[in-house]
RNA sequence: GCGCCGGUGGCGAAGCGGCUAACGCGCAGGUCUGCAAAACCUGCAUUCGCGGGUUCAACUCCCGCCCGGCGCUCCA
């Protein structure tokens, strides 16, 4: 089933294949790596995650290009408050973006291409866009792009700047351009700062000019998709555009996804307000990183998604009626066979499943089918009703489901483990929620020992203590289940 | 100001010109259970921001209004 999905070049829904008949070419902008990152960053990166695994899943190769700016204004502002090198403070800041992808179980990017690493690609674009006309150099050694030069600017995002001409609003220390919204390609080296001996001058690169150096490189002069935030459609992609265009003539990339903003409790994220949250805060205040990736990935990529912590509890919840659901299937003993109206009800859900996803990656409508499945399926055991092919059957589409969800398998222990030795670490303890603690430090080892305790007592018909035990373990947030099988427990 | 997006049950959220308005969470009652939990069953929007219009038919299309969010500057 082929995917369509939303182009903000063209305004409407574009199917979404490999142009090369190989592998689709992508190219998604990555982080500035000068701090933790923040759940808006990986709403965006899980949404991008979601794109590239339903391509596998309908059998289209990736070749993913993430780009990290490990060099820029931020980053050596921060480096020289610390005290070290650009390159050792980046090293540290991308470590951590790489943990917190695998907590939040994003794959890799086939290719990772740092912007420090590729300085000769972009000095090299910006020798062919000054021979084109496109590109100027000022007075100090630095270097813009001539927007004048590119009459289709504005045509991502939409724009008319032809009534925005250089108005009042100049900087200051930018007055050698020829035009105010001319942007900076490639920055003189100013004292004291990181800087690169180029044949174009000693000075770094901008930081619309690494994206279209690498994914050059990468990917080729024209490609399939671009991805990223909303934010960079303007004027980050549109400058991409500019730049590239303007020596290749060729469309850059013909297919652009563009991830909207997530906002905490109806306002947008941002420090000043104090509703600014990393992955790591949350994952000391207690929550899975299982439900922070479902709640993040739940709403689809083209809503604004209202984050809150009503919701991360939600989808808590959520996850657990799945993993419950799986293990029952897993674990119980079935009859030979094939229940004929459950092979069809999972038959249906695989395929409303994929139908939900290939129309512009509906996350929400995707997880209906699912949900009915589970129902119809348990009311069968219930019932006796199904049969070892309806498990098949089922744990299959389920498989498929977690191919793109990445829910079911339960790595939240280590995921908050991590998180716990990192504040240790970094002296943040006093960020940790206290019942974490006192969960964490509960061994899997001490509750089988209360649970079979509990188990005796039963048996001699001892409730009383029973109940106790029970209930001691749940104020340390382990649930207890009996069954005839036994007795099952979980860690909410 | 200009531009874009949205306003659906207690909450999150999907949806389509005409099927009982998905699904999740939550809540209430029931079944099961030593009691719970899990699971299942039943119920919880006569209604989709407001006012017009188009249509045999609109939550779904058009117009206006109100409210919210975002972008126009570094930002995922």
């Amino acid at each position: 089933m082929t995917l369509r999905l939303f182009n903000t070049l063209t305004g409407q829904m574009d199917p979404l294949t490999p142009s090369d008949g190989e592998a689709l070419r992508m190219y998604a902008c990555g982080p500035t790596v000068y701090d933790y990152g923040h759940i808006g960053n990986f709403r965006t990166f899980l949404q991008v995650d979601v794109l590239r695994r339903f391509l596998k899943l309908t059998g289209i190769k990736v070749r993913h290009v993430m780009n990290i700016t490990d060099v820029d204004d931020k980053i050596i502002r921060n480096a020289a408050a610390a005290g070290v090198s650009i390159g050792a403070y980046s090293a540290e800041f991308e470590k951590a973006f790489f943990e917190d992808l695998d907590t939040l179980g994003v794959e890799r990017p086939e290719i990772i291409a740092r912007a420090t690493e590729h300085i000769p690609r972009m000095v090299e674009l910006v020798q062919r866009l000054a021979a084109a006309g496109a590109a100027y150099q000022t007075e100090d050694g630095s270097w813009y792009f001539r927007l004048a030069a590119f009459p289709e600017y504005g045509k991502l995002s939409k724009k008319d700047l032809s009534g925005m001409e250089d108005g009042a609003r100049v900087d200051l220390d930018e007055y050698e351009k020829d035009s105010a919204r001319d942007f900076a390609l490639w920055k003189a080296a100013k004292p004291g700062e990181t800087s690169w001996d180029t044949a174009i001058g000693r000075g770094r690169p901008g930081w619309h000019l690494e994206c279209s150096a690498m994914a050059m490189e990468f990917l080729g002069e024209s490609f399939d998709l671009h991805a990223g935030g909303e934010d960079l459609m303007f004027p980050h992609h549109e400058n991409e555009i500019a730049q590239s265009e303007s020596v290749t003539h060729k469309p850059f990339a013909r297919h652009w996804m563009h991830v909207r903003f997530l906002l905490v409790d109806g306002r947008k994220m941002s420090k000043s307000e104090g509703n600014f949250y990393t992955l790591r805060d949350l994952l000391l205040k207690g929550y899975k990183a299982s439900a922070i990736r479902l709640a993040l990935i739940s709403v689809p990529y083209r809503h604004q998604f209202n984050f809150t912590f009503d919701g991360l509890v939600e989808a808590t919840s959520a996850i657990e009626r799945l993993r419950t659901f799986r293990q029952r299937l897993v674990g119980g003993g079935f009859a030979p066979g094939e229940n004929s109206a459950l092979q069809e009800a999972a038959l249906k859900a695989q395929s409303d499943y994929i139908a939900a996803l290939a129309n512009d990656l509906n996350t929400a409508e995707a997880r209906a089918p699912i949900f009915d499945l589970l129902r119809a399926a348990n009311t069968a055991m219930d019932q006796g009703q199904l049969k070892s092919g309806d498990r098949d059957a089922i744990l299959a589409v389920l498989a498929e489901f977690d191919a793109i969800f990445c829910v079911l398998e339960d790595r939240d222990a280590e995921a908050t483990q991590r998180a716990l030795e990192w504040a240790e670490q970094t002296g943040r303890l006093n960020d940790v929620a206290p019942e974490l603690l006192t969960r964490q430090g509960l061994t899997d080892a001490a509750i089988d020992a209360l649970v079979a305790e509990r188990t005796q007592a039963k048996k001699q018909r001892n409730f009383a203590r029973a109940d106790q035990i029970r209930n001691e373990l749940a104020e340390k947030g382990v649930v207890l289940e009996d069954s005839k099988d036994g007795v099952r427990w979980k860690r909410k």
